[in-house]
DNA sequence: CTTATTGCAAACGTTTTGCACGTTT
DNA sequence: AAACGTGCAAAACGTTTGCAATAAG
């Protein structure tokens, strides 16, 4: 129940961000909204658009899918993250901010919050008299299931 | 003369590099060493290649570029950040970590480096049983210069 | 003379775009 | 009806790769 509530909140937060722009609600529109409340964590345009293809009897343009991400993320309704040379992630947005921990063997992302972190990132802003809009940080390695994968390789 | 002496200890250890993997000491790659070493700041593989094409008369292929700049990112002599979703920067490694400023206006770089989120970085890979290997952090926003200019224009 | 390296062009994966057609307002 | 959105295929972008020719060890 509380999800549909909150879905709603998010249908309506979309529907007005179209009406402002005197943009249009589509179908697609509708249904890679849906896609992206109910896909859990992380995505692509890629593993959405295939989320979508078994999911929905819609079929929808991998075109569509960029561009209607496009419109969420400037209206801060997602949130995209950028790893390495292929592709953005995106991130069902409006929770708090937060950065990520990222083993690069198995992909696993694993979110975490530092209030202290923020504070030092606010400081060194104002030191160099820079208006923040956001900041990046992501912490690479491995993870603690890849590290003892590796440890039974060795101990065989 | 101080620059000069650098090089020298910089193309050594590049050698060293090549023959300790039994690879080949080419003009190519002492030109694109050369490139790099006496770029200032940051640089993509298409601005060192362009870069090349101006300063030397050995014309360079790009492919030889990315492989160079891949086999110098391995051995730690460049680093590499990456922003949004094109392309890469590089930028002369060996130098002592930090991170980064960037200003999305006018894309002026600034480098800056904090102990105190060095080591909160590390307490929090430490709580999620983390082995790091590297780490990146961003600020992104608008520099002073750029919040003035637009300023100014408010203020015609 | 063996092995690595190069340049080229083709392939790659992701993202963007032009355009004729469809849909929403 | 006007304006915006769509799907498609083609283009664009940075990057990687296969290959035959070339250069270093």
């Amino acid at each position: 129940m509380k999800k549909k509530v909150e879905y709603k909140n998010y249908l309506e937060k979309f529907k007005e961000l179209l009406k402002e722009n005197s943009l249009k609600f589509t179908n697609q529109r509708e249904v890679i909204l849906d896609a992206i409340f109910s896909h859990k964590g992380h995505f692509t345009p890629e593993t959405l658009h295939r989320s979508i293809a078994k999911n929905h009897k819609e079929k929808i343009g991998i075109a569509t899918i960029y561009r209607t991400l496009s419109l969420l993320e400037n209206a801060n309704m997602i949130t995209s993250i950028t790893f390495g040379v292929n592709g953005k992630m995106y991130e069902f947005g409006e929770k708090q901010h937060h950065d990520h921990i990222i083993c690069d063997r198995c992909e696993k992302i694993i979110e975490f919050f530092d209030e202290d972190i923020e504070k030092l990132q606010d400081k060194i802003a104002k030191i160099h008299n820079f208006k923040t809009t956001n900041h990046i940080m992501q912490i690479h390695g491995t993870c603690e299931e890849c590290q003892n994968k590796e440890n039974d390789k060795k101990n065989v």
